[in-house]
DNA sequence: TAAATAACTATAGCACTGCTAGAATGTCAA
DNA sequence: TTGACATTCTAGCAGTGCTATAGTTATTTA
């Protein structure tokens, strides 16, 4: 009986190609441009084959989110150079997130600024999630007694920067001195 | 020649009636469902006419910003205590200005997450803006040398903490806690 | 193999959006 | 009173997310 597997196959496959197409066209044009009808005609279906994979858009936008950070911990996790101190890791995490959040506009918008369902900090959340978290306690913790609770100081620092920056408010020229500033402060701070 | 006077007079009244419907609106059921048709209904006209007024919907977004700066300036620089050391000044404006993102959320929304086309740190940039900026830089310049850097970074970090609160992201209880770790690690760093 | 059933997919439509061309109305000076 | 101007509205475009329904295809049963 291969035959319910072989469909249960091609339907992950082309919830993939949607996902996939979400990802390109807003990377490419925005998220504004993500439309249902467009990603339908993209994997060749018509609408409300979409609405057979996802209950509604936002819910396109949260599987995005998701390969978002499927993609995020690990390029923090490796952003660490060899032998680097205590210090150094915290300030290449706090750059390699940076780096991410201006390079990959949509990803990061579909992360942490549009609807997406995604729940943080709660039973149900997502393991890719809780890596990236983790990849940032991991460069915090050295330095703070309560880690948890600097990790999200650390990471809403990260992402002020990242979306005050994205959004040209501040001088995108002196993202290096900023990052120094900061690292130097919850370094300093044992 | 009292007439061209008293129709400028009408005119800006009824702009204004527009930004103060547009920030009701948003504030009482979001900025989603702030449409150009229920503001019409709301000021009695018909839609074409919100046109002669702002360029589109997000000149509209703007303006509600720009009294939202109007207002968080005065409420960071009357937060401070009297008598308050520098850095319970510090933590007097950080707590301000997150209890006005969380409390006022639509207006902070078109502050800093909306498309408003406001302009920061440019020639142009509004003298509400600016001296909202100042009123953070006022609390971060006793302790740091490059103060305008500084307060990218303190400015960063408070939006970040806002943002990331207002998507329950991080554990609203912990604000506080969070607050006093951060001012600890501005103040400490003199 | 033919009919019945189930699974799938498309058409067409709803109610809504931002925005605008052109018609109708009102206001004023000659 | 008439013509010119400014103001305002009606009606419409092209688009949105989403869905009821009809139609087609695939699978199972007789």
């Amino acid at each position: 009986m291969g035959i319910s597997e072989r469909k249960e196959r091609e339907k992950a496959e082309r919830e993939q190609r949607i996902i996939g197409a979400a990802k390109m066209l807003a990377e490419k044009d925005g998220w504004a441009s993500v439309t249902v009808r467009r990603l339908a005609q993209e994997i060749e279906y018509s609408q409300p084959v979409l609405y057979a994979h996802f209950e509604n858009r936002d819910a396109i936008v949260g599987a995005v989110a998701l390969e978002g950070f499927g993609e995020l911990g690990p390029v923090l996790r490796s952003s660490v150079r060899r032998g680097a101190s205590a210090a150094q890791a915290m300030e290449d995490v706090a750059m390699a997130y940076l780096e991410f959040a201006i390079e990959r506009p949509a990803l990061y918008e579909a992360m942490f600024v549009l609807p997406s369902g995604l729940r943080f900090a709660k039973s149900d959340t997502p393991q890719s999630l809780r890596d990236t978290f983790g990849a940032m306690m991991a460069v915090v913790e050295p330095f703070c007694a309560n880690a948890e609770l600097a990790t999200e100081a650390f990471w809403a620092t990260l992402h002020g920067l990242a979306e005050l920056e994205r959004h040209g408010r501040i001088r995108t020229a002196f993202r290096k001195e900023r990052v120094a500033h900061i690292v130097d402060m919850f370094a300093s701070k044992s």
